[in-house]
This record gives C-alpha cells, sequence and structure tokens, in this order.
RNA sequence: GGCGGCGUAGCCAAGUGGUAAGGCAGAGGUCUGCAAAACCUUUAUUCGUCGGUUCGAUUCCGACCGCCGCCUCCA
C-alpha cells in the first residue's frame, strides 16, 4: 500500500482509459542508452514522433529464438511507443547479400533471390507467430545498392574512405570519433587479442579499416556494377544507407543485439556521421543475449532453439513470447526447456483470467476498492516501462491486478463499470506486451484433427456415443464441427 | 593484455541507502459426490565471501571467489 505522494487517487466515475491521458501518475520514458552510457530522459527529434531502426535478419537460415528476443524488445518498444501516443517509423532491415549467403547460394548453383526467398518467408512467418509488428518498412539490401553506392562515393570524395585493389575501405584515422559507442580504446587492448585480427587478408592502411565495397573473390560470383566500380556491398554499409533513406540523416532510436556494438553499429556511426557531417542517431538500445541452460548460446554446441523447434515441442508463441520479456532486455535471459513449461502455465493463467472477467456476472456500479487496485496496476506498469522498458516490473503489475480481481470475483463480486474498465485495461497492457494471446491451453490443429479422425472411425463403426463424446469434448473447448458433405469442417469458437 | 556485465529462496528472476516484486515448483485451504481444473493463503531475518563508509547496505567503496560477454563481420 505504499503510494508515492504525488500520487492521486481517480475521482469516481473516472475511466481509466482517461487517466492514461490524464497523467500526473506517470514519470518520464527513460531509456539507458549506450552512446552515453547513462540512462536519459527520452525526447524526440520531432515533437510526437518517433523514427526507430532495427538491424534485422541476415537471411541465409533460420532464426533462432535469441534473434527473436530482440524483435520482440523491438516490438514492445514501438507498441509502447504508440500507447504513449507517438507515430512510430520502425524500418527493419533484411539483409539479403552477405559472404555466407554468396557461398550458399554459389555452392547450391541458384540466384540470391532464389537462395534468401525461402528463408524471408519464414522469418516472416516466425515473426508474425511470435506476436510481431511488422515494421511501416523492412527494406532489402540488394535493393538499395545505389544508396549504398552514394554513400561510398561521398565517403571517397571527402578522404573518409580509399580504394585499393578494387576494394574500397573505410579510413578510420580520417573519424576521431571512432570508438565513441563502444567505448574500445584501440591503443592500448589489441595487443592481447592480436592473434584474432587479420591483418594480412586485405591490403590495408591500418587493420582497423573496413570494406564499404568488396572487388569480386571469385568467377561466378554476383557482383553489381556501379561508379565505384564492379563488387558488393560490405555488411555495415547496407543499414547506413537503408536507415538513412527511410528515416533521415539523424534519427531517434537505433536498437539490435549487444554483439553488434563492436564494430558493426560503431561503423555504421563512423560512415553514416562521415557522410553527412551530424549525429547518425540519438538513443542507441542493445538488447543482451540469451543463454540456454546458463550455457552461450552457440551453433557449435547445437544448444540453440528455432522458434518451429519450439513449437514442434508444443509450446505456445505467446509462453515463447511471455519467456522472452520476463527479464529487462539490457540483462542476460536463461533460456530453458524447464522454465518455458512454467511459463506455459503462466500464460495459461493469464488467459483463464481474462476468460473469467470476460464472462463475469455483474452488479450495477463500481468498486472503489477495485479501482484502486486498476490504477495502481496501470501506474506500475507504465512506471516499470518507462524505467528502461523493465518488462519484469510491468508483467508483476499484471499479475498482481489478477490476483486482487480474483479475490473480488470469488467474494463480493464485480461491479459493471469496474469489468467494463478491467477489460479495457487488460486490453490496454497486451497492446504493449501482447501476452495475453493462444496458450498451449487452445489445441494445436494437429491434435484437433486427430480427434475429430479418430471421431469420423467411430462414426463409421456406427459408435455415436464415442462419437458424440468427442464432439462434446471438442466443444467444450471452443471447437465448433460441421459435418458436411465433403467432409467435417471445424472452427475456433 | 584492455573493457564491460552478472552472482538474490528448490528453479527462473525484479529491485532498492531504510529493512526483499513477480512467475514456476512445494505446503495449507476454498470449491467438488470424489477428483481434476480454478481460486485464495503461505514459502529468503536474508541478497557469492571477507572487509570498509554510514545511524542504517542486499543496494555505495575495496579485495577475493565463481560465471558470462566484447576487443573485425555473431541478435
Amino acid at each position: 500500500e505504499t503510494l508515492p505522494r504525488s500520487y492521486t487517487f481517480p475521482k469516481a466515475g473516472t475511466r481509466l482509459t482517461d487517466l492514461q491521458t490524464a497523467r500526473g501518475v506517470s514519470q518520464m520514458l527513460k531509456f539507458q542508452n549506450t552512446l552515453s552510457g547513462k540512462l536519459e530522459e527520452f525526447r524526440t527529434l520531432t515533437e510526437g514522433a518517433v523514427r526507430m531502426y532495427v538491424c534485422g535478419p541476415t537471411v541465409w537460415n533460420l532464426a533462432h529464438v535469441g534473434n527473436f528476443r530482440t524483435y520482440i524488445f523491438a516490438d514492445v518498444l514501438r507498441r509502447y511507443l504508440k500507447s504513449k501516443g507517438f507515430s512510430v517509423t520502425h524500418a527493419m532491415n533484411l539483409t539479403d547479400v552477405d559472404d555466407r549467403i554468396i557461398n550458399q547460394a554459389l555452392e547450391r548453383g541458384v540466384t540470391l533471390d532464389d537462395y534468401t526467398a525461402p528463408y524471408i518467408e519464414a522469418f516472416w512467418h516466425d515473426f508474425d507467430l511470435i506476436g510481431c509488428e511488422r515494421p511501416e518498412v523492412a527494406p532489402r539490401a540488394t535493393q538499395h545498392i545505389p544508396e549504398m553506392v552514394s554513400i561510398i562515393s561521398k565517403l571517397l570524395s571527402s578522404e573518409h574512405a580509399y580504394a585499393s585493389d578494387g576494394s574500397i575501405y573505410y579510413r578510420i584515422a580520417s573519424f576521431p570519433d571512432y570508438g565513441k559507442l563502444s567505448k574500445i580504446n584501440f591503443a592500448g587492448n589489441i595487443a592481447g587479442a592480436s592473434e584474432r585480427v587479420d591483418t594480412d587478408k586485405y591490403d590495408k592502411e591500418d587493420a582497423r579499416d573496413f570494406a564499404l565495397w568488396k572487388a569480386p573473390d571469385a568467377e561466378n560470383e554476383p557482383v553489381w556494377e556501379s561508379a565505384i566500380g564492379a563488387g558488393r556491398p560490405g555488411w555495415h554499409i547496407e543499414c547506413s544507407a537503408m536507415s538513412m533513406k527511410y528515416l533521415g540523416e539523424t534519427f531517434d532510436i537505433h536498437c539490435g543485439g549487444v554483439d553488434l556494438i563492436f564494430p558493426h553499429h560503431e561503423n555504421e556511426i563512423a560512415q553514416s556521421e562521415g557522410a553527412t557531417q551530424k549525429q547518425f542517431v540519438k538513443y542507441w538500445l542493445h538488447s543482451e543475449h540469451l543463454k540456454i541452460d546458463g550455457e552461450t548460446m552457440s551453433k557449435s554446441k547445437g544448444n540453440y532453439f528455432t522458434l518451429r523447434d519450439l513449437i514442434e515441442r508444443g509450446f505456445s508463441p505467446a509462453a515463447i513470447r511471455y519467456a522472452l520479456l520476463s527479464v529487462p532486455y539490457r540483462k542476460q535471459l536463461n533460456f530453458t526447456i524447464e522454465g518455458l513449461r512454467g511459463t506455459e502455465k503462466t500464460v495459461a493463467g493469464l488467459q483463464d483470467f481474462n476468460a473469467r472477467l470476460a464472462e463475469a456476472r455483474t452488479e450495477a456500479g463500481s468498486n472503489p476498492a477495485m479501482r484502486t487496485a486498476a490504477a495502481r496496476a496501470l501506474k506500475e506498469f507504465e512506471a516499470g516501462l518507462d524505467d528502461d522498458l523493465n518488462t519484469s516490473v510491468a508483467l508483476a503489475a499484471i499479475h498482481n491486478l489478477t490476483r486482487e480481481v480474483n479475490t473480488a470475483l470469488n467474494c463480493e463480486g464485480l461491479r459493471t463499470d469496474d469489468q467494463r474498465d478491467l477489460v479495457e485495461l487488460i486490453r490496454r497492457f497486451d497492446s504493449v506486451l501482447n501476452v495475453f494471446g493462444q496458450s498451449q491451453r487452445e489445441m494445436l490443429d494437429t491434435q484437433i484433427q486427430a480427434l475429430i479422425d479418430e471421431r469420423q472411425e467411430a462414426r463409421r463403426r456406427r459408435d455415436f456415443a464415442r462419437a458424440d463424446l468427442i464432439r462434446k469434448q471438442l466443444t467444450e473447448r471452443g471447437i465448433i464441427l460441421e459435418d458436411t458433405r465433403d467432409g467435417v469442417r471445424w472452427k475456433r469458437r
């Protein structure tokens, strides 16, 4: 029952959704900015509008849960910004050309597009399945080569870049701010790690210089003809080109996994600011990596899961999403199958609560205690997310509310106005977190089909008691059957 | 070698200079013909170890132990 002194209880008759705009209950939105290393108040470049960029997938294989943690984090970020009334322009690239993709495509003897198409399709399928809203713009690297060439040309003319053996490199020495994001001190640290730095492979002025444009290595390799020669783009330049094309030379937020801080994001800054002489991004937000059973996730260990691995094991997208949101994005999260089983129950509980709330029989009026509980939940939810998107606190606020409402449902019952507001409040929460969705409790299509098949078999045997029992079971679980001339159709609820 | 993060109940974990959120599991209870399901209650005198600062530290400082990450293409 500890509320801050500034907190004022809502007046009777005030709808919770009005509280949202009435404010005075919410503190300022703050983000931990990798660039400054500090928790900063969020102020947009343009009043009321946010432009954000997220480094998207390299479509050379299926994305895994670790990748999706970043996309889900970005999704909650954009949803929360929208719920606060900002208009959001969210761009996420698809890297559909890089050395791995080229090598794989060459190996299979297919074009880049033919190679990447199924992975792009799979990515969007998983992206939708895990409950992420599609970004406003999802540009593909191969469709933005001219934009990349244009930036490289600009860098060449300004001494930030130089050509060597048909390739073009960024001259780190020309950009004194290099290292400002990753805080890497190049003077002292390379010595001990020198065995990892490949200084011989390319003809560069400085080992740190990175490729903007790569001359072809092999005969049959795909190349783009351009004003800066024939070749293919380096990895970093695509994000500079596409983000600035769709969001402007300076934009508000850039997200990605921590591993991208160096070199990818450091290089993006060098390229973009070198070309425009303007600050590239105001807030850099980086999500930490997942651990699997306490260990680093890695391909070689084989301890990683794709979304479809987990779906095949019977887990629901909502539970996977909840698990990935249960720890704030800047902390490492230990992802385990055992934990996911527990999360499945948690999510099912939320879903049950939602149904119980909607179906509750109510009496007219409202209960002051219920209003207080709801207002407090809203305040805690917002305070959590305002504090660098602390989803743990936001989820706890929801659990605390459900407990209080459950008690009311069991004891004195619910009042009509409270029910209406609570339904709206939960909808509001879920518009940001999107975890009240389908849980494992809802049957999988394959399970439904198996029961339908069994019922058909029973009908053939004229075992109608058995058939009716199955139909009744399905009905109870929200599955409605229709026997037609062409077979059995079914639908949910 | 340089830089950074973490160590909180059986497990996953939030958090803070003023006395430990939430979830899963466990225990007790309500409901039920009995179950199941559902719901409620309950579960850390204590926050890796040892010192220091302080009226007071899990929270700040120092040392140590353990784990993780970055230091050129991995979300």
